[in-house]
DNA sequence: GACTTCTTTCAGAAACTATTGAAGGAATCA
DNA sequence: TGATTCCTTCAATAGTTTCTGAAAGAAGTC
């Protein structure tokens, strides 16, 4: 069966995606998976699934629950049948607050949490009485305390934006758009 | 020689520095070089870097370089002295903007310009006259066309953030937690 | 120009990650 | 209960990334 124009636009959009998630620390399949879904009319079975992207059950298997564990993906049971169904969210905004949240809990929490050891670790120290070492203390604390801080400020960051939503960000822009010009 | 709380406290944090990079698409290498060169207080030579994390010569060369390239630390040559020793950018949110910038032209515009393609070939396509290929047609047009407004989107929320620096942002917080209280 | 010192490159090795496919498990139905 | 259908798990395998170390290449010095 030749492709038509409308799948060769779905295939070039999920190889794309695919390759684009693996820069960003997913797996090549599961981000394709995923831009499957979410181009799909209707929610697709595990068979679809492998049939559609050419990899096996396990495969489709892991990567589907691994996608409904970062909230982008639901199962869906059908009554009368015993095949589970998948479905993307298709709301891009509340795709990236997902992905947000999930990142911030992986990602930005671990850090901080390390950041305060290490900073605690260096109270003990006594700051070092001793030059060198003092001197060694002093910008371990600076440096530490900078990131800490910019974290907080993204925590604060990430909150504002999803108060402010998508049209808050662009009446937002557009008002300091005025201002600057 | 045993280490020193201090020692202790920078060990863990490029280790886990290293951990996060890897999550994110850096190798845990670089980003432990990374952290190394954020935390010293002089600039580092080759040799140091290798020593420090015990890695070899050509690791620490492809891994210097490769942050070079990102933009997030920088060759310096002493005159009477030929090694190159490098030096990391301090500032927190002067490296979130070179982060950010970098990861936009590698990552967003790549799926912003096949974005483009995709839609081009959808229109191309006639729309699908026939019913089926035109409720296809419909819905990846419309999917295709939320990603891209959400790209722009994006791109528009860094400039912001860009303009309004981390001043900007806290005092920003203030204001609107003050409404919403 | 030959020597020294440092950097880069690259083929092969090692480490890591993802995929497969078959076996086992769970759910449904008659 | 047994038959059927589908999902999950996991050991083996394939594939990919990263690192090493030696060799070649610069760049400065005598």
């Amino acid at each position: 069966m030749p492709q038509s124009p409308l799948d060769q636009a779905r295939n070039l959009y999920i190889r794309r995606w695919g390759e684009m998630g693996a820069t960003w620390g997913i797996s090549r399949t599961m981000a394709e998976v995923h831009a499957l879904l979410y181009l799909a009319n209707d929610p697709l079975c595990t068979d679809d699934v492998m049939d559609q992207l050419a990899i096996s059950r396990g495969s489709a298997s892991v990567n589907l629950r691994e996608l409904v564990n970062w909230g982008l993906i639901e199962r869906i049971h059908r009554r009368g049948d015993r095949k589970e169904y998948f479905e993307a969210e298709k709301d891009v905004w509340q795709m990236f607050e997902t992905i947000t949240r999930e990142r911030r809990r992986r990602e930005v929490l671990p850090i901080m949490e390390t950041i305060e050891r290490c900073l605690a670790m260096i109270e003990e120290s006594g700051g070092g009485r001793r030059g060198q070492t003092s001197r060694q203390a002093e910008t371990y604390r600076t440096r530490f305390t900078e990131i800490y801080e910019f974290c907080k400020l993204m925590e604060t960051l990430f909150n504002l934006i999803s108060k402010a939503g998508p049209t808050g960000i662009k009446s937002l822009a557009e008002t300091l758009g005025q201002i600057s010009d």
